[in-house]
DNA sequence: CCGTTGTGTGAGTATTTGCCCATACCACAA
DNA sequence: TTGTGGTATGGGCAAATACTCACACAACGG
């Protein structure tokens, strides 16, 4: 037999081994008595199908898309976990799947059987988020909030979920009793420095992991809406190029923190280190997209919870 | 309420560890860590993925033996499609392989932009074909049957597949509320001149595909398994030389049908003309070869499915 | 003629997978 | 409340599969 000759019909064979295989369900020992071979070098053969690329494996339901979309975020934005949940095409809810899915991955780490300190940002998909949590006993975790819990009119803040999540999963909660934005530097510097306060602080630095929304900065802008900015500030956040905020602090179309303004009054601990904690954004939505994409381009996360329309126009960006 | 949500979700489920396990090659320990299952409900979700038709394989090479096979078996018998795939020396299934590429033959089809008729027959092989078809939406597309879905006990034929199919591809379908075959010459002539059923047999004449089955008039006739016909009638068929039926139609070794008997009671639809379009059979194993050689003589097809240890009798008689 | 190299094979072993079964869980009825 | 039937879970084990290694053999070059 001459050369090319024998890759042909080797080939053929690995077809014909992957078929019994993959089609015909044989086990490797079957396929082995059926074409007069070894186990041994059938496997070779299912494997050589499979590694020719001859065995092409499809799944027939649309998460698979959105697991590959979840793939390519991964590989392109350097990030160690992310999640892609299907798109209702119908529905315009910004929380609408993406709350389920922190849910349950809230509830992966929350099973635990070692500490972690589970930081948590604030707005209304983690407060979706945690809505959907399902109670689990968890004492030996806690649970740091990233930022104040006071509103500006002096009532507890309707989107800070401490407490919520603390109840949820009866584990010692630390929550922030200052405001978002204190009304200057100095104040900030103040109330940071307070007993209270400090070990707040230093606790969410020590965050295992931590689930932060993503605001936008437009007229609707969370910030705003709540009342914790002015529309002259929020405007002014806007021309300093600011594109999203993360627990109360802003960012421009690179990730890079905006100097000054009100990111010198924002109360909030910084976003966890990258390197010690999973920094989890949940966030979806063609009005959260520049701000999704500030915050994966200056990697000021980790980890990303969104939906497959937000995905793929992240990638196609 | 909850029931169908429940399955959807696992159903979810299913495909993402079917696709961790296929696609991202994950084994099953993995899948069980990253989901926070246990292996053993891992090892479950996979073999749900692949029980409930989520997860495909195909080979992408061709086996040069059947390819042959397949060329010579357009030549020889002067069809226009023919597909051969390997036989599983151990299996005694009668669809195992053939279904798969009949479903893969009729995704073909049915990917096309352009309105096709489809028409489908009956049978075992043909039921198999169908479970295995992905579903995809095909709206512009008709299936007409081209056989009575009425069983002799008046509930509908088990293998009757044409609510199968245009559930799986969201198609407009037209039964034939019909019996298979009808207690007369007289009575078939009344029920074919009803209202309801003469645009469906107008439609199945004007079928652009059809795929149908080839049944043996053997001890274990499928008509007479299923009770279409006494077993008086299925000896008076084999006596008079018939060797295969197809929509419930008997012919001889020739493949010209039958006068008289069963054949005169007939209610199916007439194989529309191998002219305007493709009749293809899905059929292997050697009970079924003389109805194949029949069918082939009589020109009664113009594609044919079936498998390589088939295919070489075919064509060495 | 001999050694080298690449390819294919079989044997043995570690890992992975499929399946059974005891148990826990849940819903519902008595 | 308790019992009961159906369902999901996880442990354990045997089968199946993947991997590593050593060897055989042919082609090639010195």
């Amino acid at each position: 037999m001459s050369k090319p000759e024998v890759t042909t019909t080797r080939l053929d064979d690995a077809a014909r081994a992957g078929w019994l295989y993959y089609v015909a369900g044989n086990t490797q020992d079957e396929i082995a008595a059926k074409l007069g071979i070894s186990r041994q070098s059938a496997q070779r053969m299912v494997s050589l199908a499979v590694s020719e690329g001859l065995v092409k494996v499809r799944l027939d339901h649309p998460i698979a898309r959105c697991l590959d979309l979840a793939e390519q975020l991964k590989q392109r934005f350097g990030l160690k976990m992310a999640e892609v949940v299907p798109t209702d095409p119908g529905s315009t809810s910004t929380t609408l799947g993406v709350a389920d899915a922190a849910a349950a991955e809230m509830t992966r780490w929350l099973k635990s059987e070692t500490p972690i300190v589970l930081g948590i940002g604030t707005g209304r998909t983690l407060k979706a988020a945690i809505e959907l949590l399902s109670p689990i006993e968890c004492p030996q975790h806690k649970v740091v909030s990233l930022t104040g819990n006071i509103a500006p009119d002096g009532s507890a803040a309707f989107y800070n979920v401490i407490f919520n999540i603390a109840d949820k999963i009866k584990a010692r909660s630390f929550p922030m009793p200052l405001p978002v934005i204190a009304s200057s530097p100095e104040e900030r510097e103040l109330l940071h420095s307070q007993a209270m306060i400090r070990p707040v602080l230093e606790l969410s630095a020590q965050a295992t992991v931590a689930f932060v929304g993503i605001g936008d900065l437009s007229e609707d802008a969370p910030l705003f809406i709540d009342g914790f900015i002015s529309r002259e500030e929020l405007l002014a956040l806007r021309q300093a190029g600011g594109v999203c905020e993360i627990v109360g602090r802003a960012f421009d179309r690179n990730g890079v923190p905006l100097k000054g303004l009100t990111n010198d009054r924002v109360a909030s601990a910084q976003i966890p280190s990258r390197d010690t904690a999973m920094v989890i954004a949940i966030a979806k939505g063609p009005k959260k997209l520049p701000g999704i994409a500030a915050a994966l381009k200056g990697s000021l996360i980790n980890g990303l919870i969104t939906d497959e329309a937000t995905a793929e126009t992240l990638l196609a960006g």
